[in-house]
DNA sequence: TTTTAATTTGACAATTTTGTCTAACAAAAA
DNA sequence: TTTTTGTTAGACAAAATTGTCAAATTAAAA
């Protein structure tokens, strides 16, 4: 008989993730997360069998998520520039949605090892360095280790978003002011990194 | 009777901060904070009483901490770059030392509330603010709100730090490389945020 | 409709984690 | 030395969290 294909998996993945993702809740419990998804806990252990297998899944997803994500980008058939901007694009918008996401996965490796980390692909990634290399060559963009550069691009984009609860406060800043704020980091960080045209 | 001070309480304190701050174990339990610091599990109730309360108290010290040394940093008697540049020492080698004393400390503002962020003192911030506004006045830095500068400052400080679990293995960096790689920061983010001379 | 199997659920069990209590221990004071 | 009191530790209890099982439910297949 096939599946009656319900849902119920994705939605107690996705629920996690937002709980842990969006919201920050990096010690969500198995009740809250059936509760937060509206389903008998029970269900979580049918489709996962245990917790710790429910968050090595969702572990999984976010590094392929995350993989994916950078090799599309970074392999994108586009001049350094606009790949770069394209970069920000998508980065700033997942970051809005899940500003969490990479906190959840360093705290994974911290606690369960680095050896979490098998299948991530730095082919993609090496070859946009490549290219910052060839910029700066060029001179379009300030010489430095290519490391750094996209170490301040992935900075100057998720920071801001990760500490957004303590920075609201300390810049004294309401949320719709503070979402303004994030709105015109693309084009700002795009002025810092490339020189003035 | 005066205190005997064996030193324990700060003792599992510490212990607590380096779990928590330095190898990012967010979901440390009393048995592991315990362990770690040599004690019996019964003398983190005796000092602290419960497991909340211990966490509350390195959640405040971690606040408080933070508050001093913004103070400190942005209120020093130093010319505006002066000013930076001990911001950017200070903060490097602090986030050296407690890569994720940040992010315990908005996983708990997310888990409990953000009426956790009550005693932050906000003026300091807003007198560098000024004087960064300043600056871009005179041209010694570029034109932006402010808040973005010390978003940027604060972003390229951390970000890599907090991510090196996962950026080593994306960049395929040797701990060596990757301790070299964020020794040169410093002068990097100086370069990145004012004009050239 | 009846059957079949996937799904959902509530009750219960096991485990993990936290908290308490009492006694032992250690060092200063009497 | 004896007393006193702060400290430490082990045994036990409570609570929270996770895991299991069997029954009920649902929807597709026969």
């Amino acid at each position: 008989m096939p599946l009656k294909n319900t849902g119920t998996e994705q939605l107690i993945k996705d629920t996690a993730k937002r709980l842990l993702f969006a919201e920050g809740k990096l010690h969500a419990t198995t009740q809250e997360i059936a509760d937060a998804a509206g389903v008998n806990r029970t269900a979580l252990h049918y489709y996962f069998r245990s917790r710790d297998l429910l968050i090595a899944a969702i572990f999984q997803d976010a590094m392929q998520d995350l993989s994916r994500r950078l090799a599309e980008c970074m392999t994108a058939d586009l001049p350094f520039k606009a790949k770069t901007e394209n970069i920000i694009a998508v980065f700033l918008k997942d970051m809005m949605a899940f500003p969490y996401q990479e906190t959840f996965l360093v705290t994974e490796i911290n606690t369960l090892g680095k050896q979490l980390i098998n299948n991530i692909e730095s082919g993609p990634v090496k070859s946009y360095l490549k290219e910052a290399a060839d910029e700066m060559k060029k001179g379009t963009i300030e010489q430095m280790n290519p490391v750094h550069f996209l170490m301040n691009l992935f900075s100057l984009l998720s920071y801001p978003l990760i500490m957004a609860p303590l920075y609201q406060k300390l810049f004294q800043l309401s949320d719709k002011n503070f979402k303004a704020l994030i709105a015109e980091r693309g084009q700002l960080i795009i002025g810092l990194l490339f020189r003035e045209q």
